[in-house]
RNA sequence: GGACGACUAGCUCAGCUUUUUAGAGCAUCUCGUUUACACCGAGAGGGUCAGGGGUUCGAAUCCCUUGUCGUCCACCA
């Protein structure tokens, strides 16, 4: 390998030089598998289970979102010591999936599913899905994922396939799964139901037939639907509704479009709007989620009048075997033609449209299997409770965290909304349903029961019911359970009991219902515990202008695009600083060109520092402070440390990003290496601060930061580096002081006539000799201005020991550059502030005077007024010290 | 119809459990081309924190209200 000469170094960061070399280093080191590390019993674990991406193809800035903060946490847990795995995977995706090889199948060999076969179909979509794969995990390494590839889990493997048996037979046992002939949300295109939240709306108008039935019949009603008129069986009015009343209960028989005859029973019922068209609803249980529930309410029959393709059933008369569309025509052609129409007119309507295809959905009644989301049963953990009931407690327990904590509303909401739970697909790509059918017998379990005729459900599960029990089942269950303190050393422990509950789930609020409502249900059920404890709540990511991406437009970034131009490091930090989780994010090139800059800031400062020091050595233990600059920046330094851990840990990865970018760019670079410049001798310093700044960056930025390491010649690798550590109480909060001691300390000198202040400032910046940087003439014209002080341009030396004098209060220059500079006004804010303290000790003293107070009101708030006190008094004695030190 | 969110500098957004004088990046303008970095440095301009009201010694921040935009849920046949 060629010797790395730091004067050879490029003057910028090249991540396309560096990045995929790094990462293979990283994944050959064995490092981010947790079973490879000598850690002790109490070392605590942190796990995330990866949001498996559909084996559908491509990631999209969505997915790059999530394993740039997923990775973030787990490069900062592993850091400070701890077990961290991230277990990475993907999810089939049945209906995307199979839709998706459906289209390339026809599109390249002509040819439908159905002339394919079963087999066949299924053939082609696994070579598909295994490619597919395949790019995925390149991607995922492109973004410099962490993940323990040997634990690398499929939601169709047989792991997976093994729970997802399992649950479905104790489901079934415990009378939680039924097969039910019900409404179900159908989409004619894709061929299969929808569960409730799959279906998506749109705005758009649609014709509003109000007629009736025929000439005779007394009530008229109104439309959209004229061809499910065929299939009604009643007409619900209002209970107090005038007009109506007199037919409550009454049956007609009527003669309608196409032959048909119909049944017409006048219920009460008092979800109907008398404001509305006619103030009576032609009721269609088959064709009407709302009107199935009415016709069980009332006994009425339930006419199935289309059918799975869209086609008008024989219960249609006539118009049997016309298409829905075909048949509204038909009928509304007899309604003109027998002049039953009263008012044909244009009004808004919310149109029901399949989430995948945009198809409209067609409610039909259909054989399908339900998860049973209201009854009562036993859970692991002995108590009782129903599905619904139990995943909506562990939320409003605090069992599980959501950030933004918002979203455990609507959270709360959906689950108290939930209906029952349509798990069955008419698609062949997936978890066939475990239930064998002969003649009128059902039989289920996990594998198929003996004897001859028996014929197993077509049917496969929906996807959410597999990805589901993404959290546990990756983790061996049903093989591997739980058995709380058995095993005593860790390393006896299998992976569900080292790894269960994980930490943390990150992903797009728009799967919140999907997927994090169903991992929380499915794992209470299986194990009686919470699958993860925190849920971190990502936004949509929009282009520039804040338009959603979507392919038609074109607006789409493509992740690996960006990577190859700006590096994955840039693209990780544009993605996660100046993000707020839950809001959506609108991402710019220029942003990302911004991140790029500031990853080449890092290189560079690390650059100098690399031909700067005498000897390029690692220095563990912080050095002494020689100057008030060094003791500045080694204090800036640790409450940099203090600030970013505190923000990581609490979730605020845009503070800790923004707050590291200050310290880096504007303190130590800005400011400190200047100085360093000026005063020199720093080596040990420089050397101390940049391997903790490389520490801290390489959650954001591990590419750049190993890098550096590399070039450094540090031992092993940055990825497996403690995070460094602060005490708290060691913080000095001094930056007053420092104003203080300067401004006194140039008067001091100026007074005794010890010290020309005025000449040591030229000698610094104005020499002929010495072309002075301009932000060192900053500083110096700054405090010249500030205290008056005249800068003469005669003065030729430059004395190293005046360098000295000037510069040691660089910090505290820093500081009155950010404004704390006129001495007056400085003193008339603290008096003001000194004021309204006062104002409010004396206030809290009446309040504590008051005996009725201290008796009457709670003891907390008595404490905290006692609290309050004490701090305003504290606040006034600091407060009045510094008014005082300005005189 | 219900709920939630947003409205802060030209743009993109932080800040929002009442703690100093409202911040950053980008953009603009001026100066600088220097041995880490022009993917650079120094500086400047730019905000009655959507409007109104209230609580408070003190409100961008808490409460009420109006408006505009957005999202989700439910859905009227």
């Amino acid at each position: 390998m060629k010797e790395i000469n730091e004067n050879e170094l490029p003057k910028a960061y090249e991540p396309t030089a560096h990045e995929d070399r790094i990462y293979k280093k990283w994944e050959d080191s064995g490092k981010f598998n947790p079973d490879n590390y000598d850690l002790d019993e109490n070392s605590g674990t942190f796990t995330i289970m990866m949001p498996p991406p559909n084996a559908t193809g491509v990631l999209h800035l969505g997915h790059a979102s999530t394993l740039a903060y997923e990775d973030l946490m787990i490069r900062f847990a592993r850091m400070q010591g701890k077990r961290t795995l991230w277990l990475p995977g993907t999810d089939h995706a049945s209906i995307a999936t199979q839709a998706k090889v459906e289209k390339l199948v026809l599109e390249k060999e002509g040819k439908t599913r159905h002339q394919l076969g079963r087999e066949e179909l299924l053939k082609r979509i696994d070579a598909f899905v295994e490619d597919s794969r395949n790019t995925i995990r390149s991607q995922v390494r492109k973004m410099g994922s962490s993940c323990d590839w040997s634990r690398e889990r499929y939601t169709l493997d047989k792991g997976l396939s093994d729970s997802v048996l399992e649950i479905f037979v104790r489901m079934y046992n415990d009378g939680l799964i039924y097969r039910g002939d019900r409404i179900v949300n159908w989409c004619p295109r894709c061929k299969s139901t929808l569960a409730d939240d799959e279906v998506n709306y749109k705005e758009g108008s649609a014709k509003f037939y109000t007629f009736k039935y025929s000439k005779d019949f007394p009530i008229a009603i109104s439309t959209t639907r004229p061809e499910t008129k065929l299939a009604d069986v009643a007409v619900a009015v209002h209970p107090s509704d005038e007009r109506y009343m007199q037919y409550i209960g009454k049956t007609f028989s009527v003669d309608f479009a196409g032959g048909t005859k119909l049944s017409i029973k006048v219920i009460p019922d008092y979800h109907v709007d008398k404001e509305f068209g006619t103030g009576a609803l032609g009721v269609t249980p088959a064709h009407s989620a709302v009107d199935y529930q009415m016709a069980q309410e009332h006994a009425l029959p339930i006419i199935k009048l289309i059918n799975e393709d869209g086609i008008i059933t024989e219960n249609g008369g006539a118009f049997a075997g016309q298409t829905v569309a075909q048949a509204r025509k038909s009928v509304v052609a007899y309604l003109k033609e027998q002049e039953l129409l009263i008012e044909e007119k244009d009004i808004p309507q919310a149109l029901s449209i399949c989430y995948r295809c945009d198809t409209p959905i067609e409610p039909l009644p259909s054989l399908q299997w339900f998860v049973n989301m209201s009854k009562e049963v036993e859970f692991p953990d002995g108590k009782k409770s129903t599905l619904k009931e139990r995943a909506l407690s562990v939320v409003t327990d605090k069992k599980i965290n959501f950030v933004p904590d918002r979203f455990e509303k609507s959270y709360a909401d959906w689950m108290n909304n939930l209906h029952d739970w349509c798990i069955s697909r008419q698609i062949w790509f997936g978890h066939q349903i475990p239930a064998w059918y002969r003649g009128d017998e059902v039989y289920v379990d996990k594998t198929a029961p003996e004897g001859d005729g028996w014929v197993q459900d077509t049917d496969t599960l929906d996807t959410w019911f597999s990805s589901g029990q993404w959290t546990f089942a990756t983790l061996g269950w049903p093989d591997n359970v739980k058995q709380g303190a058995v095993a005593e050393k860790y390393e006896q422990r299998n992976d569900l009991e080292r790894f269960h509950p994980t930490d943390v789930v990150e992903t797009g609020y728009d799967i919140l219902f999907f997927w994090v409502a169903r991992m929380i249900l499915m794992t209470e059920y299986a194990l009686g515990e919470i699958p993860f404890k925190n849920v971190y709540l990502h936004g949509l990511i929009r282009d520039e202008k804040g338009v959603k991406m979507s392919k038609s437009l074109g607006n789409v970034i493509d992740p690996l695009g960006v990577i190859a131009k700006y590096g994955t490091d840039a693209l990780r930090m544009s993605l996660i600083i100046g993000a707020t989780p839950g809001n959506d994010l609108k991402l710019g090139e220029n942003k990302v060109e911004g991140y790029r800059n500031l990853t080449n800031k890092i290189y560079n400062i690390s650059r100098f520092i690399l031909s700067t020091v005498k000897k390029v050595k690692r220095v563990t233990k912080k050095p002494k402070a020689k100057t008030v600059a060094d003791e500045w920046i080694l204090n800036e330094l640790d409450k940099t440390i203090a600030l970013t851990t505190e923000r990581i840990e609490t979730y605020q990865f845009s503070l800790a990003g923004e707050g590291l970018r200050e310290f880096t760019w504007n303190t130590l670079a800005d400011w400190y290496i200047e100085i360093a410049k000026i005063e020199g001798d720093k080596d040990e310093i420089l050397l101390y601060v940049l391997e903790k700044v490389l520490i801290l960056w390489h959650p954001f930025t591990p590419f750049v930061t190993e890098y550096v390491w590399e070039l450094l010649g540090y031992e092993d690798m940055i990825m497996t580096q403690a995070w460094p550590r602060v005490i708290k109480e060691d913080i000095k909060e001094v930056e007053f002081d420092f104003v203080m001691n300067l401004i006194s300390s140039i008067r001091t000198m100026r007074g005794e006539n010890k010290l020309d202040p005025v000449l040591k400032l030229n000698a610094l910046v104005i020499s002929p000799d010495v072309k002075v940087l301009s932000k060192q003439e900053a500083i110096i014209k700054k405090l010249a201005r500030l205290e008056n002080l005249e800068i003469t341009h005669e003065q030729q030396e430059r004395p190293k020991a005046s360098a000295m004098q000037v510069f040691a209060p660089a910090s505290t220059v820093y500081l009155l550059l950010d404004g704390i500079i006129d001495i007056d006004k400085e003193r008339a804010r603290l008096a003001k502030e000194i004021e309204s303290a006062q104002k409010l000790i004396s206030a809290t003293q009446a309040r504590l005077a008051n005996e009725s107070f201290v008796k009457s009101a709670p003891v907390d708030i008595v404490e905290s007024a006692k609290t309050q006190l004490g701090d305003a008094q504290e606040k006034v004695a600091k407060l009045t010290s510094q008014f005082e030190s300005l005189a």
